[in-house]
Formats: structure tokens, sequence, C-alpha cells
DNA sequence: CATTACCTGCAA
DNA sequence: TTGCAGGTAATG
């Protein structure tokens, strides 16, 4: 599900709500194999009370931090949809854990649930050394003001793999997921297939305006909803309109009109021109080239 | 690096 | 019925 720009969204909306809020108790959870860091009592316990003070992202982690230095993180997977309600959402079977907020009046939500029909989704509730390791077990956030061109070349140059594979590792750049590696690589030109140490400085400096153009268009356009993606609000993103390449097999390439071809990438469904990404040298034979006159 | 597992729902 | 889905962790 989400990407950067979907749990981006959803902490920019959650950002206007949530500041200030109390959280009563925990209403529901009926999926406890959600909550990775506690066991339902200590997690209720240690969450009723607590005032939510801020609404933040890490790589693809929701974080709301509360007082006394604990955060709850939020991940929400494939198909994980976090919103704030009025009435209590707890008779939907899909939705595994609701939190009961302060009554302030009428207008402001009461619930904050979690829905999940997949139960890929998973919540932390970390101390202040928990959020540390959370933060450092992931690679740089493309949208940063530090992430420099230069950043992204060093990591290029040092990975002995694909660009896809590469690009969808957490662990060496924070927030791309399916679609929007699809994309950017259409963006920069690039096929997934290329070995990320093989290209040139220039193919580099492209990339890296390519991650950066695809993830800020997205959250401009409130992210992409293929199916159970919401924002804080409920609503649907609009970037799905936009796609150049993603599912969109078949269908003209924006940029020249080639049918957008559809391969299998590192187990993932992969969207690319053939025209505007040519495909890398194939790998060499164990024999030389027969051709020869 | 590839495969499998984790889950459910939906389209082909 | 099969295959596929926005993600990731755990295996060979």
């Amino acid at each position: 599900m989400p990407e950067l720009p979907e749990v981006e969204t959803i902490a920019r909306d959650l950002a206007t709500q949530l500041p200030g809020r109390t959280i009563v108790a925990v209403e529901k959870l009926d999926w406890e194999r959600m909550v990775e860091t506690h066991a339902p009592p200590a997690f209720q316990a240690t969450l009723a009370g607590r005032t939510m003070q801020r609404v933040g992202r890490r790589a693809k982690w929701l974080l709301l931090t509360l007082d006394g230095g604990w955060t709850l993180a939020l991940h929400l997977r494939m198909s994980g949809r976090v919103g704030i309600q009025c009435s209590n959402p707890s008779a939907d079977r899909h939705t595994h854990l609701v939190l009961a907020l302060d009554v302030l009046d009428e207008e402001r939500g009461r619930f904050l649930s979690f829905r999940d029909p997949r139960k890929f989704g998973r919540v932390r509730l970390l101390e202040p050394g928990g959020l540390e390791a959370l933060h450092t077990a992931y690679g740089p956030e493309p949208l940063s003001d530090h992430f420099h061109p230069a950043d992204l070349s060093h990591i290029l140059s040092r990975h002995r793999t694909r660009l896809k594979p590469l690009l969808l590792n957490q662990a060496v750049l924070a927030g791309m997921g399916n679609i929007y590696v699809d994309e950017a690589l259409w963006l920069a030109g690039l096929h997934p297939l290329r070995l990320a140490a093989a290209l040139t400085p220039d193919e580099g400096s492209r990339l890296h305006v390519a991650i950066r153009t695809v993830l800020t268009e997205a959250i401009q356009r409130g992210g992409s909803t293929l199916r159970d993606y919401r924002n804080g609000y409920g609503e649907r993103g609009q970037n799905q309109n936009y796609f150049a390449v993603y599912r969109r097999t078949g269908q003209p390439c924006p940029r020249c009109s080639t049918p957008i071809e559809r391969i299998r990438v590192a187990q993932r469904g992969t969207h690319l021109c053939p025209v505007c990404q040519p495909a890398p040298a194939p790998a060499p034979s164990v024999t030389p080239s027969a051709t020869r006159p």
C-alpha cells in the first residue's frame, strides 16, 4: 500500500487534528499480532491517558509522538488505512485497532482507527531508544534538503545490484515502493535491470531528480489510490491519474507512445517503456561470441 | 539473490 | 480456480 507520499499525506492530515488530543483508552484490538512491542494489557496501560504531541513520518512509518517520550509508530504495509471517526468504527471486521480519544466537541472525531483487511500492518509503541533504532534502520529520506545528488551517486556506486531492487531496499533509501520506483525509473529513462554501479554521472543525477519529482508530485496530488489507500479524511488520492507506466501495460508511453511493457523484477510486477528505458546489455555469455567472421 | 510466508479480496 | 496486489521478514 502506502509508500512515502501516501504516508506523508496521512501524517499531514493527522497533524491538523491530533496534537493536543488525549488517548482515553484502547477501544478495540482484535488482532494481537498487529502490536509488535507489547501484549495487549501493557499496550493499553501504556497508552491510556497519554496526549499526542506531534505527527510525523520516517520511511513508511507514521509516527505519533506522545508525552513521556513515547512514540506510537504505525506501518500500513499493503492495505492499512488510518483515520479519525466521529462514530465508533469497531463494528467493522477489518478495523483491528481503535483508540478512543478525549471528547472536545461534536465536530472533532473521537476515534483513531487502523483498518487493514490483509492484516500485514504493524504497530510499535516505542521509548526514545526504540525510536532511535527505528531511525537508524533506514536509509536517507529522499525529499530531505540534505539528500544531494552525490548521496545517491554514493549509494549507486557501492551496491552491486540492479536499480529496482536497490531502490526498493528501505535500508538503502527510505520510502520508495513498487509504484514510485517504476515511475521514477521511467522519468529518468533507466531500465529497472540496469546495474546501479554502472550508471554514468549524468544518469545518476537524472535519477536523483526523477525520484524527488515523482514523490513531490505524488504528495501534491494527495497520494495514489489503487484500492485501499485513503488520506486522513477518508478521501482518495489523485496521483493514480497521472501514472506514466505503473499498471499501464499495453497503453502508450506518454513520451513516445510505445506500448508499456510489464516484466517481473525482484518478484514484483514492473512496468516500463522499452524505448525510453533501453534494456541493459545481456549478461556476458560463457563462451566467446560465435558471430565473429 | 530467489523463494516463501504472512492475509484477504478481487478480477481474469 | 488461479493469480495478483501498494510491504517486509525470514529463510536457503
